[in-house]
DNA sequence: CTGAAAGCGCTTACAG
DNA sequence: CTGAAAGCGCTTACAG
């Protein structure tokens, strides 16, 4: 590893010029530029990033901190990965991942090492340990999500409790007056999953203020044989359902459509279905009415809010971003018919 | 951000008893000891990372060099990402991401500029760039995959060429003579994505010593139309055709079974499928004959290697590793039977 | 058992 | 237009 020292040597010139020739922050005589520009080609010189940022440089390393759960849908969650990642990189910014179940130590070590200029969060959940770590960090921490907890970062998210309100408006709206929403898997409502929750209270708290009669039941697996356990207790419970919101992913529903066929609803002239807070059921060829996630969206407006905050444009923490979802319709959602 | 002096400072000591409290290279007297680790807890003293690493000390970041090309599957992705990721972290080695098509200045960039103790290579090519690069770098280069120009970096890789022959093999056994190899996107193949090719061009020759006839056929998508088309041509070059070998996903696959069963074609009784070079079909409920890659054991493996390099307990760049696959049997290869 | 000092590779006032 | 020197926050020989 080249140093300045053997550009410097090489060129004949002192450290301090090569810097300056490095950063353009000094006029530099022609000749001598050369002649350094040369050398430091010649060495395959790059200048020691630790270096730098000891001299209050900029580390340009943007922290991801994503937990993973053994729930955790790798497909769905690789595509905030990459947009994050894509973005920052627009910037300048590398991204160092930071994988742990709970972590906030990580975010401590990472941020008070020295390491990154800033943290941005995945997976938020409504009590989140983290946004409560980065209150006492001095570096900006942006969540792709919406804590409880959320004075000591800046959130970007969707806004999930308007979706699900918009949800039940909608079922409302076509004469549906007892909905169940099949929850994703139930380890992540327990563990305070963010946009889960806020849609489902947000849906069973509509639902009670216009009268309807909402069930909530969380998935305890995907397959086919969860699905039909998960209705039969359902329909037991309440056989007057005619509206299904589902906050699981592609396999999950097309399975749910198989057993409401077997069980001789059609969908949508029998049963309504919609999918929210989903993402990537189109691509996975289920078309059904879906508000969706957009990851891409969310995660390109976190990474400009973070962009904003190192650059000092703007300096308000606990500030709450929401972007808007919008309804997809493919016609699984219909009139309600008495049966 | 409290640094070292700040501790020194606080528990009335020089700077480099705080230093040898925190790392334990050398005896410290109990009632000076307590003391520092009470002021480094008090101000949260957390060692700066550059600094360290500018005395020589190792990073603890590996960088993950991943490109992403606009045929790049995410899901499929996101698993060796997360499998290397979770056993760096084992070894306390953080990941830095390096998203890039075709990057090779960026390895440069973090390994020039003492980012990073070493890089891991995902998604290698035959005659991979970057692999050149390694040859020029300080630091130890481990590639998950098999590019031809290996001398400069370690490579860990499932046999993909063996599984090639194991697959025609297979099929000869099986009494068919006719095989169609259903290629991924085309895109890769032209950009020569290792895995894909080895495979293909393994089995290609394979067929041709055994007297077989086979043909390969890339795909332009995935989508139901996609599959027919590509059957049309192949049908139409050579209607004898009883074997599929399918090297791409499980909506794919369902898409192909469904496109020979409109054609009154049963698998495995008209014609046999096997999955290759694959990964997920069995949690995408997609249960074909396979030969399947394995993210998970590869990936450890490669930081393991790593490892072993980083340590010092090995120094032979260039080292091929090669890995078994083992087939998967569904029923899906059968016995020719007389059409 | 503990401290003063050199030095890692840079950047940037300070001087000329 | 260019250089000598201080200093970022550590680690570790060198001394006592």
């Amino acid at each position: 590893m080249a140093g300045i020292k053997d550009v410097a040597a090489r060129a004949g010139v002192s450290i301090s010029t090569v810097s300056y020739v490095m950063s353009g922050k000094r006029s530099i005589g022609e000749e001598t530029k050369r002649r350094v520009l040369k050398a430091a080609q010649e060495v395959g010189y790059t200048p020691n990033a630790q270096a730098r940022t000891l001299r209050g440089k900029p580390t340009k390393v943007l922290a991801l901190s994503s937990p993973l759960h053994n729930y955790t849908d790798y497909s769905n969650y690789a595509v905030f990965f990459f947009a994050l990642a894509m973005r920052a990189k627009r910037y300048g910014y590398d991204i160092l991942l930071l994988m742990h179940e709970y972590g906030d130590q990580e975010l401590r070590r990472v941020a008070s090492g020295g390491m990154v200029d800033g943290i941005l969060l995945l997976d938020v959940l409504m009590m989140d340990a983290r946004a409560e770590v980065a209150k006492t960090l001095d570096v900006p921490v942006v969540a792709v999500g919406y804590p409880s907890n959320s004075d000591g970062v800046y959130s970007v998210d969707l806004d999930f409790e308007r979706m699900g309100r918009e949800a039940v408006d909608k079922a409302h709206a076509l004469g549906h007056r007892h909905v169940l929403i099949i929850g994703n898997i139930s380890f992540a409502y327990e563990d305070g999953s963010n946009y889960l929750i806020r849609f489902r209270d947000a849906a069973m708290k509509r639902g009670g203020d216009c009268g309807m009669v909402m069930h909530f039941k969380p998935s305890t697996g995907f397959s086919a044989a969860d699905v039909n356990l998960l209705l039969d207790e359902a329909f037991h419970e309440d056989p007057d359902i005619t509206a299904i919101f589902c906050q699981t992913n592609a396999p999950h529903i097309a399975n749910l459509i198989d057993a409401l066929k077997q069980r001789g609803f059609e969908v949508p002239s029998d049963i309504s279905v919609m999918a929210a807070c989903t993402y990537g059921l189109l691509q996975a060829q289920c078309r059904v009415d879906e508000l969706p996630m957009d990851p891409p969206s969310v995660c390109v407006r976190a990474v400009d809010v973070m962009m904003e905050v190192l650059s000092g444009q703007r300096n308000d923490v606990g500030n709450v971003e929401m972007m808007p979802s919008s309804y997809k319709a493919y016609g699984t959602m219909s009139r309600r018919r008495e049966r």
